[in-house]
DNA sequence: CGATAGGTTGAGTCGCATCAACCGGGGTGG
DNA sequence: CCACCCCGGTTGATGCGACTCAACCTATCG
């Protein structure tokens, strides 16, 4: 298993060698799926839960007339669906935003885990409160949040999430995904996102470069993007390393 | 136990005499705790669960400058928090709109219940799956759709809602809030707010007077709000007349 | 080497916010 | 019982933030 997934894991509760061990067992690896790709389709029972190894998937609708809204980013480690078993039917879509590698449990593989394991059935919990979290934190970014602060706090967030797993550098991580994809975010414009970065660049706080991200200042991105962490449910973090 | 509410547990699937008795030999009711209470801190660990018998309430956050945004609306036969317990701390507040009574069921009575009581389990799970799609909802509310858009789907789905606890009369129900709490719910100023009541009403869509919501015509609203009902996986409706 | 997707820039417009004044009704105190 | 107050709703004027449209630039890839 991927180092940052086992981290997942670890910060999702107690996980031990024998739940490793199971994990493995029950994941089914699919390999470099392409960007842009639709995992699970709209109105569809899902049938697996998926955890994202590589890349960066996403949630999604879409209104009639095209317009799109990102409802959820999936950074590694992140579990695309939780908690969708016992719903009939999927009201949005999961796609993928870059190459993505996944780890797919099939149904009945995750209600044996659940019912046998319960760290590992807490951490599933767990992790579908914490996106709860995350879902409710979007929607007061979206609705009262203005574009410079919306994106403040979501580059915050990211750092945050990808920290947790081990994928940061000091203040700097991966961002693969386009202006266009972040307007979907963000509910702006691509224009308007483009505009934004400039914005917060010459501020001094953040820099965008070749799909990374820079974070020169994260407390003042903090204050700009009034964030505060504790929606996010990080344990006290042992490492701020990466 | 109110008519409604055992509606509301209906929806949710079988739901049996013996449940009802359950519920109701748990159930704590308070009534009337006055408006623009906070019923649950921030940052406190919840210790009950609530749910709205009479009145609306809502959750919501503050920006540290003020900002307001309702997360979620509550309206009888809701359940504040079905997931809360295994949170340390809440990031969100929960406080009512109007006069509510609550149903209030401690945290221990909860355990024993969804472990001795399949139906009963499988109603707090889905009532907590429906009002995560609700929440993703939103989030492409406040992100992708216009004041004029957002007003009219926001009122589709309180229809709907209302009518799946019988509490419409035909295309009427209650709407108990001020128009700054609905600006707060739409992301949008108060004064915004009045100024697109009265556009959708010089459209002949909807009404609203004297605290209740009066749709003229419903498919006509849906068309505008591109409201698709499924995220609310409603049962399909054995009475529409509420 | 051309095609194409993503990023950048400018001009013009519009949706919604803000500020401020005013109205109307229900509750309260004198 | 009346006067007042205050909250919620209404209206107008003005400004700004974000959108749209359109052109152009740049890097990547076949």
């Amino acid at each position: 298993m991927s180092n940052f997934v086992f981290r997942k894991f670890q910060s999702l509760g107690n996980f031990s060698a024998d739940d490793e061990a199971r994990l493995n067992a029950s994941m089914q690896r699919v390999e470099r799926i392409r960007p842009h790709t639709d995992l699970v389709q709209e109105g569809v029972h899902a049938r697996y839960l998926n955890i994202v190894l590589e890349g960066w998937a996403c949630r999604y609708k879409h209104l009639e007339d095209g317009r799109r809204q990102i409802i959820a980013l999936f950074v590694p480690g992140d579990m695309c669906d939780p908690c969708v078993f016992t719903l009939d039917a999927m009201s949005h879509i999961i796609g993928t935003l870059t190459p993505v590698t996944l780890g797919r449990i099939a149904e009945k593989d995750m209600l044996e885990i659940t019912r046998t394991s319960p760290s590992l059935s807490k951490a599933f919990w767990l992790e579908m409160l914490v996106s709860a979290e995350i879902q409710r934190e979007w929607t007061v970014n979206l609705g009262r949040r203005t574009a410079l602060e919306r994106l403040a706090h979501l580059f915050c967030e990211l750092l945050l999430r990808m920290r947790a797993v081990g994928l940061t550098k000091g203040c700097e991580c991966d961002l693969p995904i386009t202006q266009a994809d972040l307007g979907d975010v963000l509910g702006l414009s691509p224009v308007h996102v483009n505009r934004t970065l400039q914005e917060i660049r010459a501020m001094g706080l953040v820099e965008v470069r070749g799909k990374r991200l820079v974070v020169h200042d994260e407390p003042a991105l903090q204050a700009l993007g009034l964030f505060n962490p504790n929606y996010l449910h990080l344990l006290p973090s042992p490492s701020q390393k990466g």
